[in-house]
RNA sequence: GCCGCCGUAGCUCAGUCGGCAGAGCGGCUGAUUUGUAAUCAGCAGGUCGGGGGUUCAAUUCCCUCCGGCGGCUCCA
C-alpha cells in the first residue's frame, strides 16, 4: 500500500492542490472556490466529465462545469429527465422508461406507455416538484452486465442498451431515491440543483422517428439551476407567443389562411404593400449585380420532371396533375424553368456567368402536421436565381453574394450565421470535383470574415451547399438563404456552352436564394420586430391625427401632400377621441403619428409621434415628411 | 403523414351535468368635437367547424371527416 501518494490537481485560473487521495472533485472544487461551490454541476479531470461525488483518484487539470458552460445545461437537463422519468413511472405506474437524453436547449424523455392526458401530465408535473424538493441525491454505481439485467428485468427497452453495449464497457447505472436508471452520467448531485425544472408539453413520437417505429410518449421540459433562472426564461416565451407572427399577421390584417387552402397564404392589401417592398429591396440588388430575370411556367409534364430528378427525388412533395392525359407537376423549384431557358439556345462562354433571376410561385405538398403560419407553407416564393457559370468564376460569385447577404440582413437588423455542408454519403459526381468545391466555398467563407460552422456530410447529393440562418430577437434560428453549387443538372438536361476554344463545355449552376422565401422572411420579421416593421415596410407609413372636427381639412391636405412625396400617409377622421385614435395607432403600430391641432395649424407644424420615442416632437409639417422620407429611403430599421 | 390536444360572433373568451346561445373588443348608427394608449348610447352579427349516429330533444354524448395547436419527421 502506497500510503504517502499524493493527487495533484490543477484549476483553471492555474492554481495547484495537492491533496491525499479520497477527496471528491466536489471537495477538492470547493476548497479552490468555496464560495463558487453551490454553481458547480459536474467537474472535468483531465477532460474526462465526471460527477462531483467522485473520488479524485489521479493527478491532472480538475476543472468546475457550471450551468454557464454547454455541457454544463446538458448535464443539468438530463439530470432533470432522469427526474421525469422517475416522476412519469410514479404518476403512472407501469410505464417503461426507454431514452432521455439532454441538450443544451432542453430535454426530454421517451416512454412505452399508453398516452398521456392532459391529467397524466399535471401529476407528473407535481410528483416532479416534489422530487426536487426531496432534495435526492443522484448516486453512481458500476454494475455487472448481469446485475444491469437483472435490475432492468422488466423494462426490455433498458435490458435492449445493456445488450447492446460494447463488451468493454462498463455499465453504470444511477440511483435517484428508489428510481434506479441506465445511465453514463455524470449528474448534478442531486436533484435540489434542479430548483428552475419546467415540463413545456407531452407528445406522442414514434421510436427513432421512423413512421411505422413504436409509439412512445415524450415529455419534455427545460431546467434551470434556480428559478429565478426558470421565471426569465418563462418571461422571454412569454414574450415570444406576443410576437407570433401568425396571430400579428391577422391582426395587422397582412395575410391569412382560410380552411379549404392549408398552407395556401392569403396575403391581403397590407401585406402586399410589406412583399412589394421587400420584392423591390431584392430587385433593386439585382439590377446592380448584373442579373436578369425570367417567367418560366408553373407546371410542367412529367417529363421535364424525370429530367430534372425531381420526379424520383421529390414527386411525393408535389401537386400532381395531367393534362390531356399525361401527368403533370406544379412546380416546387424553379430550376427546370431555368435549364430550358439556358438550353433554349446555343449559349456562348461571353455570356457566363449568366444569371437567371426567378420569383415564381412554387408549391410543395408539405406534410399537414408541418405546416406553421408562414413559416412552412405549401405555396411559397423564393427570391431565386441561377447562375450557370464556369467553376473559376464560382469564387467571384460566391464572394458577391456573401456580401450582399451581409448587407441585406443588417438591413433588417437580424443576426446571421453560415453553415457549409459538404458532400453526403449518397451523390452524385467526383470526388475530386466535390473536393474542389468545397475547398473553394471553404475559401470564400474563410476569407469572408463571416462566421461559419461546417455540417460534414449535410450536402445535397449534386453539390455542396452554403445555408444562411438567422436567429430573430428571441433568439431562434431560422433558415433563409442558400448557396448551392449544382453539378448534375447541368449533365441531365444536357446543358452546354461554347468557349473561348471554339470546344463545347458543361456549365455550372449555382441556385442561390437570400431572404429564402417571402413568406418565411416576413413572418421571421414580424417575429423579430415584434409586428412593428420598420417605416420603409410599414402598410401605414404615417397617420395625420385631427384634434377635432376643424382639423380635419388641414390633416387631410397634408396627408395628400406626403403621399404625393412617397409617403404611405392617410388622415383619420375625428369621430372619436385623439387618445383612442393614438391608442389605435400604436396598437396597429403605425410607425409616426402626426397631430394636427390649433397650435400646429397656427405654427405650420404638426407634432411628431415617432414610434419607441418617449417624447412628440414638434416640426415643421416640411419639416417632418422630410424626415419621414429620408428614413424611409434609407430603410432605416427603427422610425 | 404519425401521436396528443383543441374548434362557440371578425377577434379574445364565458356558457350549456342534453331543454330558446352570452360578454368585452371590433363593426354599423346616433350623440359628443375631443390635445397624445380605450367618450356615451343603441343596433347588427352565430345552423356553437362539416357530416352521420344515439335521443322526445344534441352546441353539449358517440363515430367520422376537415381545420388549427404542440411535438415527431422534413424543409425556403
Amino acid at each position: 500500500m502506497r500510503l504517502a501518494e499524493t493527487i495533484d490537481v490543477t484549476f483553471p485560473d492555474g492554481s495547484r492542490l495537492s491533496q491525499p487521495p479520497g477527496r471528491t472533485a466536489g471537495e477538492l472544487l470547493s476548497a479552490w472556490h468555496p464560495e463558487k461551490a453551490a454553481e458547480y454541476l459536474a467537474a472535468r479531470l483531465d477532460g474526462l466529465l465526471i460527477d462531483l461525488a467522485r473520488t479524485v483518484d489521479r493527478s491532472g487539470p480538475l476543472w468546475p462545469v457550471t450551468f454557464e458552460d454547454r455541457v454544463g445545461r446538458e448535464i443539468l437537463h438530463h439530470s432533470a429527465a432522469h427526474v421525469v422519468a422517475k416522476a412519469v413511472t410514479v404518476a403512472a405506474p407501469g410505464s417503461l422508461p426507454t431514452v432521455g437524453p439532454g441538450s443544451e436547449e432542453g430535454f426530454y424523455y421517451d416512454f412505452d406507455m399508453p398516452p398521456i392526458t392532459p391529467e397524466l401530465f399535471e401529476r407528473i408535473r407535481s410528483v416532479s416538484q416534489r422530487i426536487v424538493s426531496e432534495d435526492q441525491p443522484f448516486e453512481r454505481r458500476e454494475v455487472s452486465r448481469e446485475e444491469a439485467l437483472r435490475l432492468f428485468a422488466l423494462n426490455p427497452h433498458k435490458r435492449g442498451y445493456v445488450e447492446k453495449a460494447a463488451a468493454g464497457e462498463g455499465i453504470t447505472i444511477y440511483r435517484t431515491g428508489d428510481w434506479i436508471d441506465l445511465c453514463r452520467g455524470p449528474h448534478v448531485p442531486s436533484t435540489r440543483w434542479l430548483a428552475g425544472l419546467y415540463l413545456l408539453g407531452f407528445s406522442g413520437v414514434t421510436q427513432g422517428g421512423a413512421p411505422g417505429g413504436l409509439p412512445l410518449q415524450r415529455v419534455r421540459g427545460v431546467a434551470f439551476p434556480t428559478r429565478a433562472l426558470l421565471e426569465e426564461y418563462r418571461t422571454m416565451r412569454r414574450e415570444a407567443e406576443a410576437r407570433d407572427h401568425r396571430i400579428l399577421g391577422s391582426r395587422l390584417e397582412l395575410f391569412h389562411f382560410v380552411e379549404e387552402a392549408p398552407g395556401l397564404p392569403f396575403w391581403l392589401p397590407r401585406g402586399m404593400i410589406v412583399l412589394r417592398e421587400l420584392e423591390k429591396f431584392v430587385g433593386e440588388h439585382l439590377r446592380d449585380a448584373g442579373y436578369s430575370e425570367v417567367r418560366t411556367p408553373l407546371l410542367f409534364s412529367s417529363t421535364v420532371f424525370e429530367t430534372s430528378g425531381h420526379w424520383e427525388h421529390f414527386r411525393d412533395n408535389m401537386f400532381l396533375t395531367s393534362v390531356d392525359g399525361r401527368p403533370y407537376g406544379v412546380k416546387p423549384m424553379n430550376c427546370p424553368g431555368a435549364m430550358l431557358v439556358f438550353r433554349a439556345r446555343a449559349r456562348s462562354y461571353r455570356e457566363l456567368p449568366l444569371r437567371l433571376a426567378e420569383w415564381a410561385p412554387l408549391h410543395r405538398l408539405e406534410a399537414s402536421g408541418t405546416l406553421h403560419g408562414l413559416t412552412r407553407v405549401r405555396g411559397f416564393t423564393q427570391d431565386d436565381a441561377h447562375i450557370f457559370l464556369t467553376e473559376e468564376q464560382i469564387e467571384t460569385e460566391v464572394r458577391t453574394l456573401l456580401r450582399w447577404i451581409r448587407e441585406a440582413f443588417s438591413t433588417f437588423d437580424l443576426a446571421w450565421k453560415l453553415e457549409l455542408s459538404t458532400r453526403p454519403e449518397k451523390f452524385l459526381g467526383e470526388i475530386a470535383q466535390w473536393d474542389r468545391a468545397e475547398a473553394l466555398l471553404r475559401g470564400v467563407l474563410d476569407s469572408s470574415g463571416a462566421p461559419y460552422h461546417v455540417n460534414p456530410g449535410d450536402g445535397a447529393f449534386y453539390g455542396p451547399k452554403i445555408d444562411v440562418y438567422v436567429r430573430d430577437s428571441i433568439g431562434r434560428s431560422w433558415q433563409t438563404g442558400t448557396i448551392q453549387v449544382d453539378y448534375q443538372q447541368p449533365i441531365r438536361f444536357g446543358l452546354e456552352y461554347q468557349g473561348a476554344d471554339g470546344g463545347l463545355h458543361r456549365p455550372i449552376v449555382v441556385h442561390r436564394t437570400v431572404l429564402g422565401s417571402f413568406e418565411r422572411f416576413t413572418g421571421i420579421l414580424l417575429e423579430h420586430c415584434a409586428g412593428r416593421l420598420p417605416p420603409w415596410l410599414a402598410p401605414v407609413q404615417v397617420r395625420l391625427l385631427p384634434v377635432s372636427e376643424r382639423h380635419l381639412a388641414r390633416a387631410e391636405e397634408l396627408a395628400r401632400e406626403w403621399r404625393g412625396q412617397g409617403i404611405r400617409a392617410e388622415a383619420s377622421d375625428s369621430a372619436t377621441t385623439l387618445s383612442k385614435r393614438v391608442r389605435a395607432g400604436e396598437v396597429e403600430k403605425v410607425p409616426y403619428l402626426a397631430v394636427v391641432g390649433d397650435t400646429e395649424i397656427a405654427t405650420g407644424q404638426v407634432t411628431l409621434r415617432i414610434h419607441g420615442e418617449k417624447a412628440p416632437r414638434a416640426l415643421a409639417a416640411a419639416e417632418a415628411a422630410a424626415l419621414l422620407v429620408d428614413r424611409i429611403r434609407q430603410r432605416s430599421f427603427r422610425p
